[in-house]
RNA sequence: GCCCAGAUAGCUCAGUUGGUAGAGCAGCGGACUGAAAAUCCGCGUGUCGCUGGUUCAAUUCCGGCUCUGGGCA
């Protein structure tokens, strides 16, 4: 196995972009971005999108891939991944992925079981179940196809109590067994987690100052251009942030800017947390937000 | 100045036919294998505005006061 892999990860906010750039400057390096919203074209705004000259500052992948209504899952991106790091690395640089979508980053360096990709019918006939009986009609009958995963979910967990049920009538083989056979057990990459060391008042002040930016800098028109065009149900409308503009900007709820700001910080803040909780426990080399060099390399 | 309606968790509010109270959101913690910025789970003591009265017992009923809306002057 090559070099390991490094991977910049760590909450919103919190320096991810100037650190990847850092590192990028200082070791020849190129971004693979693990974002899953950064990755559609015209959600510029409220994504966080590194700026023309950060980008300029090192060549960026990944970001503006696809177009706002494109398919996307897991598999897919860290197919795309795979191919930029290969690229890169055929030129001789080094691939720096950074990001903060974490099922994502996992999958990338421990992979996916081997169970199919989704199948927008079945997700639409239980969806359309749970509307008609309640979410508990799905998770009794995954109980009896595969009580191990049932008895791991929350009976409301829609979503992944419908992905379990989906790859049973997919497959035959309940998901737990797929599970079992892949069992995050082997690497794909060596790598290293790099975050950013952050203070919690520190971050929240940096989120609320980032909402502000955002909302300056034309957030609110740009998701209302997204809606004339169509892209009102596009996935990255119900992102943390877009979701509460949209709702603003179709008048669900207030579009006065004191109120606006205060409801994407707090959602941001939540996101934040959610992120917190991936990173716990996991290996993550926690480095100083003015660090020059990476000890090891 | 008078009349009406409010005052209960950080916020919005419900409730107690008198036995000291509970939802949503926020907050805090957690889960996460092809929707993941998604989805979901757990955690609820707060002078029930202040002050008198009635009562075995008042956040609840009655009086006064304060504040906030709205109306009338």
């Amino acid at each position: 196995m090559s070099e390991p892999l490094l991977v910049v990860v760590g909450p919103t906010a919190g320096g991810k972009t100037e650190l990847a750039l850092r590192l990028a400057e200082r070791y020849g390096g190129e971004i693979v971005s693990a974002d899953s919203v950064q990755l559609y074209r015209r959600f510029d705004v409220g994504s966080g999108k590194p700026t023309a000259e950060e980008r300029a500052r090192a060549p960026h992948h990944l970001i503006d891939w696809v177009e706002p209504d494109a398919p996307m899952d897991a598999a897919r991106w860290v197919a795309g991944a795979d191919a930029a790091i290969a690229e890169i690395r055929a030129r001789g640089k080094r691939p720096i992925v950074c990001g903060g979508t974490f099922l994502w980053v996992r999958s990338l360096i421990w992979g996916l079981s081997g169970a199919p990709p989704a199948d927008e019918r079945v997700r639409a006939r239980h969806r359309e179940r749970a509307e008609r009986e309640g979410r508990a009609a799905l998770h009794a009958e995954l109980a009896r196809v595969d009580p191990r995963t049932a008895a791991r979910l929350a009976p409301n967990d829609l979503v992944r109590v419908g992905r379990a049920l989906e790859v049973f009538e997919l497959t035959g083989t309940p998901l737990s067994a797929w599970h079992d056979a892949h069992g995050l057990r082997e690497q794909r990459y060596a790598a290293r987690l790099l975050g950013v060391e952050r203070a919690r008042d520190e971050l929240d002040r940096r989120i609320h100052a980032r909402v502000e930016q955002m909302l300056a800098r034309g957030w609110v028109e740009e998701v209302r251009a997204l809606i004339r065009e169509g892209y009102g149900e596009a996935r990255a409308m119900s992102s943390v942030g877009y979701f509460q503009v949209a709702e603003a900007v179709q008048g669900r709820a207030s579009s006065e800017p004191a109120a606006l700001t205060e409801a994407i910080w707090r959602a941001t803040r939540v996101f934040a947390r959610r992120q917190r909780t991936w990173l716990r426990e996991r290996e993550v080399e926690w480095l100083s937000p003015d660090i020059r060099e990476l000890p090891g390399l």
